[in-house]
DNA sequence: GCGCAACTTTGACCCAGATCAAGACCGCGT
DNA sequence: ACGCGGTCTTGATCTGGGTCAAAGTTGCGC
């Protein structure tokens, strides 16, 4: 998840934004031709559960359009997300039967799947397959420790800075950035989303949100729709280096 | 780090704790030769570090013995664990040429260690020890994003409880349990390396020890020998489910 | 156009944990 | 034995963010 490495290998095909490519580049014809035999499309609506913790889980896949979160959750319902699935990032944990979180849609979700075993099979065949998903795995563990220093370490005004630039960031190489190069999303989470990824409750996620538009940090037109005059700013406000920062 | 897995197939060669079977429990003899052709020890003495984050690391390898954390440190100083290394656990990142954080011995360490092409080389010939590391970097996910729970949602009481009862858990397969069941093992890990691992404060990391030993959950010799009557009890203050919880 | 439900904002107050400060307890070197 | 530095405990006070409460906004179905 949030990496740009997967993004960019993604970026070679047009139908699919896994599309195969993206768990590995350098796949010849025929793995490719098995890959699409054990290819095929689930779509999921805003606030469904793709899978619950627990469940067997017998395929993996990528995020071709939507967003999906990764949550845990305590018995007395306190919830932690963990992950925020965008395109192009992958799900699934290969050689592991049953799901450790639960995954939910947050908008609109379609999602390219694999059957588990046969793609199991093929990646015992296919060497680089297991290597490409090793580093997407790698980055995937440094995306959760960033987050880990998030989560102990940092304000909540940080906080809500590191996600606004984490899905700035993110955003940016897809959606536009206005003529002045200000960057401009729409934010996919509700502030509740928001205050579980964060460790915060909501309405420290609506103060602060305030706060930094009142400073202008950020400009909001209605509840969601942002727009970053100034990223070095933001990076600033989150405790990162105004050079890039940590997700550089 | 932190998981079952490494630990058991570690279990089998004695003469060190990751001794190429941790990487690779299928290796054939000639695999383990040339293994051994690239391997050689590091000794490190209680607070050196071993590698600083963004160093070129030109090793991956594990820990024989001793203990050692991964820190991230922001430019103000504050600072979040996110690892601790055990006996028997990997650490480098195949594909990978720098740190991406400091790794510091907080014990006297010895760590086995293999130079990093030849072993990527030697990771692309047998494909199964890619799929080895792919399985213990999953792991290491899944316990990083554990620990995201913990940090975000979990009171400074159940935190504690928390790493006490990793540490119990994890030592208990080295260490002795006592006539009675008890499990008994020495803290590794001062007041501020806690703190720091819990994203609070050492006041309140030796606060909330207090709290716990008055309440009966542990006992304490001096300030690091720890004893724990009852498991389920730490469990259950931890926030885990008593019946062996994340972890089991 | 109205009403309802989901989402969001804002205010008032409170408390868990941070901060500041003072000692206590070691182990170690001289 | 002594002093010293590192570690740990405990107390007093402060504060960032949680909790509780109320009202504003938006969108959707009828």
């Amino acid at each position: 998840m949030l990496n740009e490495r997967s993004l960019s290998v993604s970026q070679e095909c047009a139908e699919c934004p896994i599309r195969h490519r993206a768990v590995c580049a350098r796949c010849e014809s025929d793995e490719l031709e098995r890959l699409e035999e054990i290819k095929y499309y689930r779509k999921f609506e805003a606030g469904q559960t793709v899978i619950w913790s627990g469940d067997r889980m017998d395929f993996v896949g990528s995020v071709v359009s939507g967003i999906a979160t990764l949550t845990q959750t305590m018995e007395d319902g306190r919830t932690q997300m963990v992950g925020l699935l965008l395109p192009s990032d992958f799900v699934g944990r290969p050689g592991r039967s049953n799901a450790a979180y639960d995954v939910v849609a947050t908008t609109d979700l379609v999602m390219c799947c694999f059957r588990k075993s046969p793609f199991e099979e093929l990646m015992r065949q296919t060497p680089h397959i297991a290597q490409r998903l090793l580093e997407m795995t790698l980055d995937e563990l440094d995306a959760a420790r960033e987050w880990m220093l998030v989560l102990g370490r940092k304000t909540a005004r940080e906080k809500i800075a590191s996600l606004l630039s984490i899905i700035a960031r993110r955003d940016a190489s897809i959606n536009m950035t206005t003529a002045h190069g200000n960057i401009v999303f729409d934010l996919p989470l509700t502030r509740e989303a928001m205050a579980d990824y964060l460790g915060l409750t909501l309405e420290t996620v609506s103060r602060q949100i305030s706060a930094l538009r009142k400073d202008g940090v950020i400009e909001l037109e209605g509840k969601r729709h942002v727009t970053v005059p100034d990223m070095s700013r933001l990076l600033e406000e989150a405790g990162d280096d105004a050079d890039g920062g940590v997700f550089a």
